[in-house]
DNA sequence: CGTATTCTTGACTTATATCAATGTCGGTGG
DNA sequence: CCACCGACATTGATATAAGTCAAGAATACG
């Protein structure tokens, strides 16, 4: 029940403790450890741990309504998830799978409660991190609102690219395997819909495809696609 | 530079402050009027205060890309707002605007960061409207990921019901005014649609809409509507 | 090798945006 | 008080993006 507090070091959230405090949030802690395809938690489970994703790759699905399920979100290395939750009960609003093996830091949601109660600067670097997540959020429901599919997958790319970009010879390619249906649930638009555009922009040259991969050879064009007028 | 400490006393953000907090908080705060239609703050803008919504009703928009308003959110009594901001250079990412008279809290960047920083349990409160933010936009996304247009419409209208319904005889009325091209810009639809999907409701009796105003007459018909297999 | 994912592609249908025109309400000012 | 104007709403015709249905090909994996 403790993992070393330099692994904490890095993280943007803890950025406001003292080495103190993160000696503090380190010793409740817990490592854990996902293979690709394995679920941190389900949505409709309660949630009583908290989860810091150290590294590796997450995808936050939710399922409502007995339709497709819908990517709320990709989270990347430093980030915590599942916050925000609506009102009580709490429960775990969606489903948490590693698209790659990940590491975790794991704190009961007890000792989460006491921390934050105890650890002076921890509630505001939790500010800054729900600051930057609901930006996002919001950001990808504007896109959604008011461009075309092929707009938003451009941005979902381009998004995907900025933050789990590994340079390759050619250009740069998505750091963790992604399918096109994970694409299209990530931009609410079917899995057709996906390979289509995408082939297109294969012929283009923009990109090159593959069985959940993706290289970018072009990121200005596809940015200029992403915005573009009309 | 002050406002009546209770004023604070009902808002869910500041329920862990004790009275000192509130008379701390109170003291660096203004109060403000704002007419109907007038903006809070405009897109763009450098952020230099922070408002809470005291009572009236505002709406978030924002406008991206050359294209339509897209309505990120409704502000009701209670709720600060313009919160989530991406990384800096710190600016308006909308514009706020009243949709009928309302007064506001106003605090300076300066004075709110420095309370944030001392008085005790105001980052939790925040963390707690934040969640709170963070899951309703990620609820919407949802829907307008997988939901079609009278659906989606069909939430927003019982959301607004729910935050700001009054009880009339024959139904529940949304007490502010909001046009077909608001409910538009809240769904990422066109006014035309909406206009279409109202009158269809006022045939089938669920609703009777008016200029600029909407009241509810069947919250069940429409409850059922929005959730719908198909 | 064969089986299961993942991806590709075509034909078809439908929801929804777009274009265009008309109607109605409410406030303003003559 | 009436006439006018601007904002808001309704409605129809049309175009098109995108979803659905259906089948097959490519690739990974056991």
């Amino acid at each position: 029940m403790s993992i070393d507090p330099d692994l904490l070091r890095e993280e943007a959230l803890f950025a406001s403790l003292g080495a103190a405090g993160r000696k503090a949030v380190a010793a409740s802690a817990n490592l854990r450890h996902l293979g690709a395809g394995v679920c941190a938690f389900a949505q409709g489970e309660p949630i009583d741990e908290i989860f810091l994703l150290l590294s590796g790759c997450l995808k936050l699905a939710r399922i409502s309504w007995g339709r497709e399920a819908v990517i709320l979100r990709i989270v990347h290395p430093g980030e915590l998830f599942d916050l925000g939750h609506g009102p009580p009960p709490h429960r775990h609003d969606a489903t948490a799978s590693a698209l790659r093996d990940s590491t975790l830091a794991v704190w009961p949601a007890a000792s989460w409660q006491r921390l934050l109660r105890e650890v002076p600067g921890l509630p505001l670097g939790l500010v800054q991190q729900l600051g930057l997540e609901l930006a996002e959020t919001q950001g990808r429901f504007l896109e959604i609102a008011s461009l075309d599919v092929p707009r938003r997958l451009a941005h979902a790319v381009l998004r995907l690219i900025e933050r789990a970009g590994r340079q390759e010879a050619g250009g740069m390619r998505i750091d963790f395997p992604l399918s096109q249906q994970d694409l299209a649930a990530l931009t609410g638009t079917t899995l057709h819909n996906v390979s289509r555009i995408l082939t297109r922009w294969e012929r283009g040259g923009l990109i090159t495809g593959g069985r959940r991969t993706l290289l970018v050879r072009d990121i200005p064009a596809l940015t200029r696609l992403a915005t573009a007028e009309a």
